[in-house]
RNA sequence: GGAGGGGUGGCAGAGCGGUUGAAUGCGCUUGUCUUGAAAACAAGUAUGUCCGUAAGGGCAUCGCAGGUUCGAAUCCUGUCCCCUCCGCCA
């Protein structure tokens, strides 16, 4: 959630930052509500100081209330229930058009509507004119990816791994975590799938994406489509004390998504499917440190990539494509041979303070001083089918085998998969 | 699923419907004393919001949401969460 100070302070600057994305915020509109609103909390709370200085006198003097205190305070009474109500639809007018309005893109962020103006910031080393055949011939020749079985269980965009395969992703999963604990200093944690809908909202899920989120009626809880949402939750209303920060979470969890908004995009294979596996960091920083951390943990993701000797490139999207909960984001994309393109395989952002206000997320800078925002980071470390699918076109043999990348064999305990 | 008990400040723990934003203890901060520390003593120690340049002041908050009342931490209703026992279960 955006700041409403922060908008009434300086509204030019928050309809600039917000028109980048391809947004037309209705500032006016809350700048005329805001002023509504504060008018309104200014009579009630007359009214509520006479009703106190009324009540407290009457307890002082230990005695009853006259007729005519009763008659008038119950006029007071009726006068701040009236502006309370109208209060009330004021809030719930600007929630309903504060809540939806995307964070403000920084402003290294670079200009453009969509994809196409996103930059590349480098390229790794390695082959891209590389072609081959893809993971959706490999895998069920190789006898690891049963596309049939997944749909005959649970419909389009569901898929099956089996021996190898499964072994291998879960692999990838157990080698990054370590990776990520042991070497980037991260804690790991296993989160709940199901979260409630304060929860989802916390993250900037809920209330404007509902329609990717699958959601059960009868316990009203939210599958998660990213374990950010749940370690997002993790300081859900609290004050971190002095000295936490920077905290820095990891977790491997399944991601639910509908999808609808990509119908009809990479149907083929497993690119994009409805549950996938995914290894998620997540960091609560003091602002001051946002940026560099964010550069940091692209550099992370990066390590995976590079010690599985991959291609990839890392972009930075442009104002109009970057996340509703992003303030600046870099992706990170590995060359498929098989598909002869490039597959995101992770998502890196600063989230600002942006989530941090929507979860009512504090810290204490030190003892005795007031409270601030934290800024919240996420990122994938990284997600899960595309980075198999990766592995095994770029490891695929003129023999029709896969060698798998040496740092994952302690982890598959082979180095090969063999054709049948 | 059934039967009980409970949610109060950083923590523990009081709180007949009326000077209760909240006793007391612990913790923490500062000061006095001390060469220093400890002890003792004194003062201070929640969050949010509105007005104000500020000083300061108003209002709200005792899980959450409603209700009763001139007045609610206290009474009523709903709801969420936690604990104990029984049942069921990986």
């Amino acid at each position: 959630m955006l700041s409403l100070e922060q908008i009434v302070r300086d509204p030019d600057k928050f309809r600039a930052a917000l028109v980048r994305r391809g947004e037309n915020p209705p500032i006016d509109r809350i700048l005329e509500l805001d002023s509504s609103r504060k008018a309104l909390i200014q009579q009630r709370d007359v009214d509520r100081a006479e009703r106190n200085t009324v009540s407290r006198a009457i307890g002082e003097e230990k005695r009853k209330p006259t007729p005519d205190e009763i008659v008038e305070m119950r006029e007071t009474g009726d006068r701040i229930k009236a502006v309370e109500s109208d209060l009330e639809g004021v809030q719930a007018e600007l929630d309903a058009i504060v809540l939806p309005l995307p964070n403000t893109p920084l402003a290294d962020v670079p200009d453009g509507l969509d994809a196409k103006s996103n930059v590349i910031v480098r390229t790794s080393d390695g082959a891209t004119d590389r072609y081959g055949s893809a993971h959706w011939d490999i895998g069920p020749a190789l006898g690891i990816l049963d596309l049939e079985a997944g749909a005959s269980i649970s419909g389009a965009r569901f898929y099956v791994m089996k021996g190898k395969g499964a072994r291998l992703q879960r692999a990838l999963a157990a080698w990054m975590l370590d990776v990520h604990t042991e070497e980037h200093g991260y804690t790991e944690i296993d989160p709940p799938l199901l979260v409630r809908p304060e929860t989802m909202q916390g993250s900037g899920n809920l209330p404007k994406f509902a329609d990717n989120l699958y959601h059960d009626d009868e316990t009203n809880l939210w599958l998660i489509p990213t374990a950010e949402v749940a370690l997002n939750a993790l300081h859900q209303g609290q004050i971190i004390d002095p000295g936490v920060l920077p905290l820095k979470y990891v977790a491997q969890t399944p991601s639910f998504r509908k999808e609808h908004a990509a119908a009809g995009r990479d149907v083929r294979g497993i690119k994009r499917v409805h549950q996938f596996e995914k290894v998620e960091m997540f960091r609560f920083v003091e602002p001051e440190t946002s940026d560099a951390v964010l550069e940091e943990m692209v550099g992370e993701a990066e390590t995976l990539c590079k010690r599985l000797g991959l291609t990839y490139r890392v972009l930075k999207l442009c104002a109009g494509d970057i996340g509703f909960q992003s303030a600046k984001t870099y992706d990170i994309e590995v060359w498929s041979p098989g598909s002869a393109e490039w597959l995101e395989v992770s998502s890196i952002s600063t989230c600002t303070d942006f989530q941090a206000r929507r979860n009512n997320t504090r810290y204490r800078p030190e003892a005795g001083v007031s409270t601030r925002l934290p800024h919240t980071l996420n990122g994938s470390g990284l997600a899960l089918p595309r980075m198999w699918i990766a592995v095994i076109e770029n490891g695929l043999q003129e023999d029709g085998s896969i060698v798998v990348p040496e740092v994952l064999v302690p982890y598959t305990g082979w180095a090969r998969i063999e054709t049948l």
